[in-house]
This record gives C-alpha cells, structure tokens and sequence, in this order.
DNA sequence: ATCGAGTTGCTATACGGCCAACAATTAAGA
DNA sequence: TCTTAATTGTTGGCCGTATAGCAACTCGAT
C-alpha cells in the first residue's frame, strides 16, 4: 500500500510548509482511500493514516468531514480543469478540438487514479442526494460550455453542421462521456478501444457537413 | 407523504397474504425513501415507517441489510425488463428499433418514481465499491446485447451500416442513455427534448447506410 | 517562551442485528 | 361450532460497533 509520500523527516521545515503540505498530504490521501476503498471507507482514521498523520488532523484542518470533502471536491475540479487546458485543443479546428477532446477523455478512462475518486464522489452526493450534487452540475456546466464552444466554431469555420443544436450536441457528448466514465466504474474490465473508435466515428459523421465517408 | 397504500384494515387476511403483502409494501417503501430521501437515509426505521410497519420487519424478512437491498434491486431489475420489453420493438426495423428505445427511453427520463431509486442504488453501489456493482453490470450487459441485436438486425436489413461495430455501438448507445440518466439526477431541471431530438438525428446520420441528409 | 501544528482520550449519536414478547391466524379436539 | 393449542407475522427494547466532533494535551518551530 504505497503511502502518498514516503515521509522523509527533513530536519526542520518552517510553520507555513508543515501546514501547507500536512494539508495536500491530506487531501491527496482522501482521494486515494476513496479511489481504492469507497467513498464511505474514507474516514478520518483511514485518511489520516493513509496521510501519515493521525485521524484528528484532518478535523482540524478542514473543520468537519463535509469541508474536507468539500475541499477534495474543489481540488480535484481544479486538477480537472487544468488537465484538460493543458491539452492544447485551442489552436485546432472547432471539429477536430471536439474529436480530439473525446480521444483523448477515453482513452485516459481507465479510471485508476484521481479520476475515480471524483465520480466515485459524484456518484456518492448522487446517491444520497447531497447538495454538493451543484458543484457536480456546475463542473459539468463548465465542460458543456467548453464543448459547445467548439461546436459552435466548427459551424463558423463550414466543417460542422449548421442545423445541430450547438448546447444539445454538447450536452449529449458530455453524457456520453460521462456514462462510458459510469460504466467503466461498474465494469471495469471494459476495452474502451472499440468505444472509443466507434464514438468518434460516430460523431463525425453526424456532426460532419457532408459526411464525408472515408475521410 | 402518501403512504404506499392506505392500508384498509380488512377484517380477516390469510397470512400468505399478510406476508406477501407487508413484503410488497417494505421493498416499495424502500423505494420510496431511497427516491425521495436518499440512499443513506434508507435506515429500517425509515423504511419501515413509510411501508406502516415497524423497523424490525423488515430484517425479518430479508435477514439483513444487503438482503433488503439485495431484493429492491432484483424487484427494479424485473420492473424495469418488463417496462422495456412491454415496448413492441420486436416488430420494426432494427433501425426503427434502436431509434424508437432510445426516444422512449429520453421521454420517460424524468427520473420521479422507480427509476430514481434505480439509479441512486447504482449510484452508491459505485461509491462504495460495492459488490452489487457486479448485478447492475450484468443487467446492463442484457440492455446492450438487446441493442446490439438491433443493430446486427438494421445490418442484416441494409439499413444500417455493415463497418459499425455493432457491439461498441451498442456500448456507446447504453453509455449515452446512462450518461443522460445520471446527469439528470445531478441536474433535475434539465430539458431533454433537444437532447432527445439531437440524440436521435445523431444516431440516425451515423449508423444508416448512406447518411441520408435530408432524409 | 510562545504560538501553532499535530495527537489522543472522550463523548454523543446513529444504525444494524438479535431476541424475547405480543398479536393475528390456523389447526386440532371436543 | 366452540375452545384451545400451535404456528406465523410483527413489535420494540437492548447491545455492539463505527465514527464524527471536541478538548485537553504534547511536540516542534520561531
């Protein structure tokens, strides 16, 4: 059970870098509990161990176990918004930055690391309702926007159909993506290749003007 | 807070018939909480409460926890075959077939009644780690070998393209269905009208034959 | 020496499971 | 048919466990 960080005890840190990295320890450790273990696996006691600390740090930091996973959800949105501006889909056509984008979303689907701990987070606040489901909703408004963008850019540049819905066809490759995201959780034995190749296959020739066949 | 039934004191009932009733009535009020309040506030006391009963009855006839549990989602897996296959899309096209579910499907996805629980129960199996994931997998898997009959019928037929994967196509349409379904418990106050005409044009371009464009 | 980081013992609460009592139904005997 | 015993359905008190939150304490940094 490879712990977060091994531990090194340096000689001495100052006050500011103890709490600063106590507290990533701790947010990071929560995800992996989560990741490996379920969402209700991640008490105190698991996380601050899995920190390397003790279970009544994480009280203190966060100030109750709703803040902690508030302050999880938060970071691993932000984890998520970065690594998906990082991929450079800016500087392509509004077609291929979509079809890029859903490549690139599955074939990083396997779902082992910080991803999974988000929708196993989702699907926990799903389950029971919690209001934190509107922070989910607002991440996902976020991507919608980000996809009907390029939609829309596409239609600008003459490469995707005028008559598509711009915000429905987002909405719809969102949910895509975010059911393949389910699915691998509940089977996670899936070959995403065939999904993946089929999907963007899919999509292009729908989205595409002409369909152009071979293309 | 309608009770599941209003339970009519009629004077004599055989106890088959109280024990089949009083069954009934606990896996619907399960249901029900599970729907209305969440997965986690599915206690006994709750459940029993709603069904009219008290909170120890329900571990009687189920044995524990898991075996209520066990039991709803066996009870919403049969509710759910018979809705989907009282759908008569054995007598069309495979096309027609696949178009035809997936509109019924987006129409009926307000998510009120037992759907809701449905998915709040697959929801919480995800975040637990649950092995009752094993159970939705294999329901799901049934859903798609149905839709990839469809398409291997549409193919048979002409209708649809013979290079799509039939088996990925029948993925990617689950995906997308379970997608929609999740997202609309995220966000409740979702149209789904251009979702379900995007959806179903987006379909009908990619798979048939010749991507007929104005068709 | 002082302040803040981190720990540990304690408490309160919530819930599932157990079981012994209680009530409703059925069966047996006269 | 009436009475009574046996069976089955249902209840509610009790207990163990798990865990979040608190508060007093120790340890490390300045």
């Amino acid at each position: 059970m490879a712990q977060s960080t091994p531990l090194e005890p340096r000689a001495r840190r100052t006050q500011a870098e103890r709490r600063d990295e106590s507290e990533q320890r701790l947010l990071q450790a929560a995800g992996e509990v989560i990741a490996q273990s379920g969402v209700s696996a991640a008490t105190f006691e698991a996380i601050g161990a899995r920190a390397g600390f003790s279970r009544g740090l994480a009280t203190q930091k966060f100030g109750s176990k709703q803040g902690l996973i508030e302050a999880l959800i938060a970071h691993l949105h932000a984890r998520q918004d970065q690594a998906l501006g990082a991929i450079g889909v800016d500087d392509m056509s509004g077609l291929d930055a979509l079809l890029t984008y859903v490549d690139l979303y599955v074939r990083d689907l396997t779902l082992k690391g910080e991803g999974r701990a988000y929708f196993m987070l989702l699907a926990s606040a799903i389950a029971d309702l919690s209001a934190l489901r509107a922070a989910f909703a607002a991440s996902h408004e976020r991507v919608e926007r980000r996809l009907e963008a390029m939609v829309q850019r596409g239609q600008r540049e003459g490469a995707i159909r005028r008559d598509l819905d711009a915000d429905a066809a987002a909405l719809m490759v969102g949910s895509l993506l975010l059911g393949l995201s389910i699915q691998c959780l509940i089977d996670p034995d899936m070959n995403l290749d065939p999904i993946r190749t089929t999907s963007l296959a899919t999509l292009r020739l729908s989205f595409a003007v002409v369909a152009p066949q071979g293309a």
